[in-house]
DNA sequence: AACACGGGGAC
DNA sequence: GTCCCAGTGTT
């Protein structure tokens, strides 16, 4: 297919079937990066109430950088990739102090903040300001391997060099954001990954999927290997009410965020009951499989009732202790978060 | 180039 | 259950 007759199509595509309601389809370069980074590796269904309550706490870039660090934790507690919040913070504070508070215009100056590669660069330059810079993301990659045939796995690094080169070739002369929206709208509402809607495709006489049929080969799949499985005991510690959380280190799973001390086995949690106090190990409850990309971890959970805190544990800096339903809400993993609040169904 | 990093929707 | 998604950062 000739290159401008791709754009030509996309964007007349896009003005008439296109999504034009989304709440971040706006100029304002902090709202287009706040969702952004919410939409990486996750569907808009999925960020939509996370985007309003972030922005209704959080509306400029300004109160952002104002923020703890804790508190945008909270606000991004279960949409997962936790580094993306706690990049966005530190992005919001480099926007501040370095960029004078205001967000920076172009895409290599874009790229500069933390968390935003070149694809998330180059959408935050052409929606907001109309920039002529091509993005490539899973959409792009599904529409672009379909139509143009292009073989392999769209991770592998020469596969994903020959799609960046194709996606540039074919940007418009104008019309950036119908361009770019119509790109992410194709892929997002008819060029779908199990049952594409080609009798709706503004490109379907000439896909090379299409027409030979091969909608289901393209893009080619990731090769897949065998997860491995870890196992970990979260200790359910209860004393006077409360629940004892810890802060997980920044780095590695959860990062950042409140969650149960953890050991191998119990064991190790009658070890931890006498160094924190006295009381009683209760039955551990039913194990719980969390599934990551990389590993599946499988949590038993152990409740312990303490009668009595020693002097030395109850005085730890990192010790959280919190009533059930705000520990819920202090921000926890999603696994956690099932485990207290089957605790609270329990006990009232 | 390969891996780490969450959660959820579709099937 | 499996696959994959509006990717980026690290090694």
């Amino acid at each position: 297919m000739r290159e401008t007759a791709f754009a030509e199509r996309l964007i007349a595509w896009q003005r008439i079937h296109g999504r034009h309601d989304l709440p971040w389809q706006v100029r304002d370069p902090y709202r287009v990066w706040l969702s952004e980074i919410m939409l990486q590796q996750t569907q808009v269904a999925s960020v939509l109430a996370y985007y309003a309550r972030f922005l209704q706490s959080f509306p400029t870039v300004a109160a952002l950088a104002a923020a703890s660090q804790d508190e945008v934790l909270a606000l991004w507690s279960g949409l997962g990739y936790y580094s993306r919040a706690r990049n966005l913070h530190r992005a919001a504070r480099m926007v501040v102090d370095d960029f004078n508070g205001v967000f920076p215009t172009t895409r290599s100056e874009i790229e500069r903040l933390p968390g935003v590669g070149r694809s998330t660069a180059a959408a935050i330059a052409a929606f907001a300001f109309g920039q002529r810079e091509a993005i490539l993301d899973g959409n792009v990659k599904r529409v672009l391997t379909r139509v143009f045939g292009i073989e392999g796995h769209p991770g592998d690094k020469p596969v994903e060099n020959r799609l960046w080169t194709l996606a540039e070739s074919l940007l418009p002369p104008a019309d950036m954001t119908a361009y770019t929206q119509g790109l992410m709208d194709l892929g997002a509402t008819v060029c779908l990954r199990a049952k594409p809607k080609c009798a709706d495709c503004p490109m379907t006489v000439e896909c090379v999927a299409r027409l030979e049929e091969r909608q289901a080969e393209l893009p080619t799949r990731k090769p897949k290997k065998a997860q491995p499985v870890r196992h970990v005991m979260m200790l359910l510690a209860v004393w006077r009410g409360q629940v004892l959380l810890q802060r997980r280190p920044n780095h590695g799973i959860w990062g950042g965020l409140l969650s149960l001390p953890e050991c191998a086995d119990s064991q190790e949690a009658e070890a931890w009951l006498m160094r924190h106090g006295e009381g009683d190990l209760l039955p551990s409850w039913p194990e719980l499989t969390h599934v990551f990309t990389h590993f599946r971890l499988v949590i038993t959970p152990q409740p312990i009732l303490l009668s009595r805190l020693s002097p030395a544990v109850s005085q730890q800096a990192d010790a959280n202790w919190l009533p059930i339903d705000q520990a819920i809400a202090a921000g926890v993993p999603t696994p956690v978060g099932k485990l207290l609040g089957q605790w609270l169904a329990g006990v009232n």
